[in-house]
RNA sequence: GGACGAUUAGCUCAGUUGGUUAGAGCGUACGGUUCACAUCCGUAAGGUCAAAGGUUCAAAUCCUUUAUCGUCCA
């Protein structure tokens, strides 16, 4: 191994090893019932998207609990796939197309759908390449897409089973419309944009009676659309009115007054005209109060023939100055207030949105929201961190009806057929036939000129069977039954409503049972002034350039290092430094390892050699880190787990441990007494690679394969995942060797304070108990070579005063470093005092509490205990501060 | 308007059920390049834990109020 370079260079194993890992099939599950499965299903990337820092933390967490979990012996199944983003992709498509003059509806469907699976095959697969970048151990062969056949199968057959249970209805439903592009669109595709605009205050005539009541709108051509008038029940300046009626001026119509939480005291004048045809918010309050939905606009948001003859065929917005003047010249126009108000432009024309009834269909939620609810109260599904189950609840509380259909053309069309008929059509032939293919017939009047809906479903409709349809749903395979339900889903908590939840819903209902065990909401990603990573910004860094950058490994472990559970985290790609100098010093932890074995052409131990106290310590803390690491990772604590295993081989393997190794290889001992250490060396290196991998996958199999102890497994991947030892953690050992380092700590605190140059060694002598002396001899060489010093001496009690000495005292030992000539006495002395102070101050605040009788009734044994010991200690510390400070005058 | 979260060193963040001398990384200052690593090693400075009350022998941690920021819902 000594073509190992001195620093890590991530590119030239990085491509290598994700070949050997494919190549080996050793991310591919199979049906195994000798193993317990683990699943996870990817959240679907969609197929437009490229990687971002997002995906990058969700994909790094999912690889390494599938890792984790594959070394602890479990078939592993991680399912990759991407969805069909039904909105998105027709719309990058047909932006492309538009570009080389090409409009979707001179093709028309049927051809303008080839253009998008070209498409796809072309660039759909873009995320899923870059997930391999990252190291991900997705099962290739199992890849899904949601308008893969058997997936759409899955689609229709919920379709049809959901509408036969009465669960799925056709309705009307209010839409984002365009008035120029004539199609419904989502609402991430409107824009809102402040605007300039009034408020009109309406005076509504209450009937028999002389009153009004006023009503201030932003719209006041919807008034001819108007079924009520609503007020807040808490409002005392209209409580008298509820149930009465007020005369719709111009319409001439009566609407009664209603009252409704939604509305407003303070807004306007409290009191709202209700549009439930027109209005996204008068639409829920028509809802409830089943009030009638009068739709006055046609498609091209002209008035329509539900309006007064003078207004009809009107524009919305030639009707409002016209309406305006009517009103007002009949004094129902009470004032005009200058208001500035959101309003909603289709992104695409810029046309001002108009809320819109249309037929639309939608799945009943209530009675299914049900059991989902529970399976997350009774602890069935947890969610982490728990939280979000509050949130969760909430919606499935007050759920609503979903709208799945979409006006698109790309996704899963509608499997309904409708009687386009003839002369002899009857009433029953209105009714929908729902059927996956196409019905021969009208069953009503036999009629063979049918027509299917137009529309699409939601592309949720299909990510919502995904634990399942994945799977092989409906048909009952044997990876359904063995794989599902999933283990665990790790997902954004934006899509908990949109995903999570009707996941629970739809599993439940075709396979009665919950779709995964826990689910893992992680942090959002954000940029260094705490804004979210957007395309739009431009804030995001590119994931690919930044593993160009620092590497797979250094990216991955950088992102969960930073990232608590439940928290978002600021990243920039500097901060990837953090995971290249690790990856760099475990790179050189092993060089230096390797080098060393090198030294010896013989690597067998003949002699029984038992472990020294440095060999014991670090295994103590192996096994601790062990079992902290683990119990971190099950609870899903995983930049917890991060920290661990990155403290561990920094500061206790790198820069104690092999501190100490190098003094014992560097000696005069036995050469078999080197090699046992070397050998422990490396089980210990190796042990810290098997935890890791799951976190930095490229670079601990690089190293393993040089230090790996059985020859018959190929990879780290499925090697044994290393299991605590609890008879290996020894508090004697670790607290000895702490006394060790604190000695260490406190002759290099001198040598740094007092600027004793690196090359220069130093004599310390030592004054403590007799017990202590053996037990510092015991570190002779190591305090030697640590704290790079010549000689150890001891004082007995009293016997010498040193000058040109620094000291400092260590529990019960007292240091003295000789400096002859180089050491200032004044900043000693100041050194000491400053030391005096420390203690002095943390003396006070133990004894005042050891005087506290209330503390010692009620505080605890051993925190009395504790406490106790605390006082004695800074007792004798500060005389012996005050005793060497004596000593200066 | 409602719900949830955040506020700890110059910066980014840890801190489990109340009891440690409140930690880490980066940055800063000083010293270091013969023997794994300058992507490094050693040392230090830096905090009235957002504010005010309260509970308790004991509060960064629990409770109340306030402020600022954020997310979701309406």
């Amino acid at each position: 191994m000594n073509s190992l370079s001195k620093t890590f260079v991530p590119k030239e194993i990085e491509s290598k090893w994700y070949s050997f890992w494919e190549e080996n099939k050793l991310f591919n599950a199979k049906v195994n019932p000798k193993k317990k499965p683990y699943t996870i299903m990817i959240p679907p990337p969609n197929i437009t998207g490229i990687l971002t820092m997002g995906h990058v933390l969700n994909n790094a967490i999912q690889d390494l609990l599938i890792r984790w979990k594959k070394m602890e012996g479990y078939e592993t199944l991680w399912l990759p796939g991407t969805d069909h983003a039904g909105i998105a992709t027709q719309n990058v498509v047909e932006k492309s197309l538009l570009k080389q003059g090409i409009k979707k509806n001179d093709l028309g469907r049927e051809k303008f759908l080839e253009k998008i699976w070209e498409w796809k095959n072309q660039y759909g697969g873009t995320i899923i390449k870059q997930l391999r970048k990252l190291g991900s151990s997705c099962d290739w062969e199992k890849e899904r897409f949601t308008m893969d056949e058997g997936l759409s199968k899955a689609v229709q057959e919920i379709f049809i089973r959901l509408y036969e249970k009465d669960l799925i209805y056709r309705g009307k439903y209010i839409v984002n419309w365009c008035p120029k592009d004539q199609t419904a669109i989502s609402d991430d595709e409107v824009n809102y944009v402040e605007q300039n605009g009034s408020l009109w205050h309406l005076k509504y005539p209450i009937k028999n009676s002389d009153e009004f009541i006023v009503v201030a709108t932003t719209r006041p051509e919807t008034m001819l659309g108007d079924t009520a008038v609503a007020i807040n029940l808490k409002d005392e300046r209209y409580k008298n009115l509820i149930g009465k009626f007020v005369l719709l001026p111009i319409a001439n119509r009566e609407i009664p007054i209603i009252s409704d939480d939604f509305v407003d005291m303070n807004f306007g004048t409290g009191a709202v005209k209700v549009t439930p045809a027109h209005d996204p918010n008068d639409y829920w309050i028509g809802i409830r109060h089943k009030l009638p939905q009068i739709n006055i606009f046609d498609e091209r948001a002209k008035l329509n023939s539900n309006v007064p003859e003078k207004y009809r065929g009107l524009d919305r917005y030639e009707c409002r100055k016209i309406l305006l003047e009517d009103l007002s010249s009949q004094s129902f126009l009470l004032k005009t207030e200058q208001h500035i108000n959101k309003i909603g432009k289709c992104y695409r024309c810029d046309t001002v949105i108009e809320p819109y009834l249309s037929n639309q269909w939608f799945v009943k939620m209530e009675s299914l929201a049900k059991e989902a609810l529970k399976v997350v109260q009774d602890g069935k599904i947890k969610f982490h961190p728990e939280r979000w189950e509050n949130v969760y609840e909430h919606w499935m509380i007050n759920i609503r009806d979903w709208c799945i259909s979409r006006q698109l053309w790309w996704g899963h069309r509608i499997p309904v057929w409708y009687c386009v008929g003839d002369e002899k059509c009857n009433i029953e032939c209105k009714k929908p036939i729902v059927n996956i293919s196409k019905p021969e017939k009208c069953l009503a009047c036999g009629s063979k000129n049918l027509k299917q809906d137009e529309d699409v479903l939601d592309t949720w409709f299909s990510s919502w069977l995904w634990p399942f349809s994945t799977l092989g749903w409906p048909n009952e395979s044997e990876e359904l039954k063995y794989f599902f339900p999933t283990s665990t889903l790790v997902t954004g908590p934006d899509i908990i409503f949109f995903w999570v939840a009707r996941m629970i819903i739809s599993s439940l209902e075709t396979m009665d049972n919950i779709p995964f065990k826990n689910v893992y909401f992680t942090s959002i990603i954000r940029d260094l002034q705490g804004r979210k990573m957007s395309k739009s910004l431009g804030n995001s860094p590119d994931p690919i350039d930044v593993i160009d950058e620092y590497g797979a490994d250094a990216l991955r472990f950088t992102i969960l290092f930073l990232a608590p559970l439940g928290q978002d985290v600021r990243f920039s790609s500097e901060k990837c430094e953090i995971g290249r100098n690790f990856a760099n010093k475990i790179w050189n932890a092993g060089r230096f390892l390797f080098m060393n074995k090198e030294n010896f052409s013989d690597f067998s131990v003949k002699d029984k050699i038992e472990f020294d106290y440095t060999d014991r310590w670090i295994l103590s803390k192996l096994n601790s880190t062990i079992k902290n690491y683990t119990i971190a990772l099950e609870n899903f604590e995983i930049n917890t787990a991060t920290k661990i295993i990155y403290d561990f081989l920094w500061h206790n393997f790198c820069d104690w441990y092999l501190e100490m190794l190098k003094s014992k290889l560097y000696s005069d001992i036995s050469n078999s007494e080197k090699i046992v250490s070397l050998k422990n060396a490396m089980n210990v290196f190796e042990n810290s690679l098997q935890l890791l991998h799951p976190i930095m996958p490229f670079i601990t199999e690089e190293l393993w394969q040089n230090v790996s102890s059985n020859e018959n497994v190929k990879s780290i991947m499925i090697s044994k995942f290393p299991c605590v030892d609890e008879s290996l953690i020894d508090d004697e050992i670790e607290s000895n060797v702490f006394f060790f380092q604190q000695i260490v700590d406190a002759i290099r605190n001198i040598r740094g304070e007092l600027n004793v140059p690196h090359n220069s060694e130093i004599e310390v002598y030592f004054r403590c108990e007799k017990n202590e002396v053996e037990k510092i001899l015991q570190f002779e060489n190591q305090i030697k070579k640590l704290a790079k010093v010549n000689s150890i001496s001891f004082l007995e009690d009293g016997k010498v005063q040193l000058k040109n000495v620094a000291n400092a005292v260590c529990g019960s030992v007292e240091i003295f470093v000789l400096l002859e000539g180089i050491i200032d006495i004044a900043k000693e002395k100041e050194r000491i005092k400053k030391e005096i102070e420390r203690f002095q101050n943390l003396f006070n605040i133990s004894s005042s509490k050891m005087e506290n009788e209330n503390f010692i009734s009620r505080a605890p044994k051993e925190v009395l205990e504790k406490e106790k010991e605390k006082t004695i200690s800074y007792k004798d510390t500060l005389e012996k501060l005050h005793h060497i400070y004596q000593n200066f005058e």
